[in-house]
DNA sequence: GTTTTCATTTATCATTAGATAAATTAAACC
DNA sequence: GGTTTAATTTATCTAATGATAAATGAAAAC
């Protein structure tokens, strides 16, 4: 109770086990993003300054610690702002589609995040997948829906959504996304601004949308009607 | 000499170097694209049917035979008719673009070839970083001189190219990529008509890069004019 | 058909992996 | 201030890891 309630973080040993936990997660996340999910518990307890038998007190075992990575990572960082943001109609479709991918591309946009996106899906886990599904269903959906609203096209309700039409959201989608993959993942170099480059792939991407959606849609209304 | 010179390969054992080593290569190829390139020696040469030790007679260390690999798969399987083609001013920049692309992606968009690239890339191996170096200057960078020409705009030797101009077809190439990424990398079945979906991005690309090239041009010549 | 060659295997080493049990010791409690 | 609690460490197990040396045996040479 005298000039501090927690002790002196000073003299770094006997955490409390909220906070070890949290210093676990934090250097796990760190240490995997950089080795690989291969990486060993001996080096990452090293890191962090600590036994590694420790880290088998906390968590039972690896793959449970990962789990937790996972969790801290992606699942923590989705923001539900962005569903809200998709589906406010005081904006064009286009001018929300831009704020959510500026937004978005940022938040994933770091060594962490796409490193170990990546190690997962080599590894065969199903993260990748389920979270770029959540992505599609809550966020991409929305967008077509309204994009086929704004062109005067028909509603997913009457015809349904075709696989043509979202992959041209993740077109884009994936050519912003490829900045950070050079970056992070080839070890790139990429200087450029992306504030600039990010506005003129949207530019071009909302200018040109128009035209190949009305033709996707109706080869799509085309095929479906008649067979 | 009397119905086969070689070696009926039904009983398997005892092949010739160049057999042996290419067997090894190509399984190598798969195996490591499977499990990454952290996989053990020893299931490796299980999957070949050989023993382990075999496998150190034709490459002295796992780490040359990743060599070899990265030979097999990258070196070995870029076109030089690519840069050819880039340079065929008979047909339209575009043209030309769209046909490398739909070429080059079918050529890349494999198992092997992007599970490998990736994992090379994580490991930290300046592999990806040099491949589309070479990618950038040998493809892209006429490419975008091309574009100049065709747009009237100022040619790359009175200015020259600038890092968002190039951001403009990387931007194209990761959207296409993307399609892979998630097929080999997130392990989800993307079952589209990639014949159709790629022409209309590439179609989408071209009607809009235009006018965003002239832009970014005109900002890059005043950046540069006048500091 | 015997000998030679060399592709392949068996046996083995030193190191490292994830995980567990028992011993230690800093801090909380009364 | 002695006792209790529990955060942390030391010691250790078992199974793999890349790599090497010596033994084997199928095919080529003569």
């Amino acid at each position: 109770m005298s000039q501090s309630d927690k002790p002196l973080r000073a003299t770094k040993h006997r955490l409390t086990p909220a906070e070890r936990e949290r210093q676990i997660i934090d250097g796990a996340i760190a240490f995997f993003a950089e080795v690989g999910l291969d990486g060993q518990t001996r080096e990452l307890a090293h890191r962090l300054g600590i036994t590694q038998p420790l880290l088998y007190r906390y968590f039972p075992s690896k793959e449970l610690l990962l789990e937790r990575v996972y969790d801290a990572v992606y699942v923590k960082r989705w923001k539900p702002e962005w569903e809200v943001l998709i589906a406010d109609r005081s904006l064009s479709i286009g001018e929300r589609f831009r704020r959510f991918e500026k937004d978005y591309q940022r938040t994933i946009m770091t060594y962490d995040w796409l490193r170990i996106f990546f190690s997962a899906g080599l590894k065969g886990t199903d993260l990748p997948a389920r979270y770029l599904q959540r992505v599609r269903s809550q966020i991409f959906t929305p967008v077509l829906a309204e994009l086929r609203r704004e062109l005067g096209l028909l509603s997913p309700d009457l015809l349904p959504l075709c696989a043509e039409e979202f992959e041209l959201i993740f077109g884009i989608h994936g050519a912003l996304l490829y900045v950070g993959i050079r970056r992070f993942i080839y070890n790139m170099d990429v200087s450029i601004d992306q504030e600039l480059v990010f506005d003129a792939e949207i530019d071009a991407f909302l200018a040109g949308v128009g035209p190949v959606m009305r033709r996707l849609v109706a080869e799509h209304q085309a095929r479906t009607g008649k067979s």
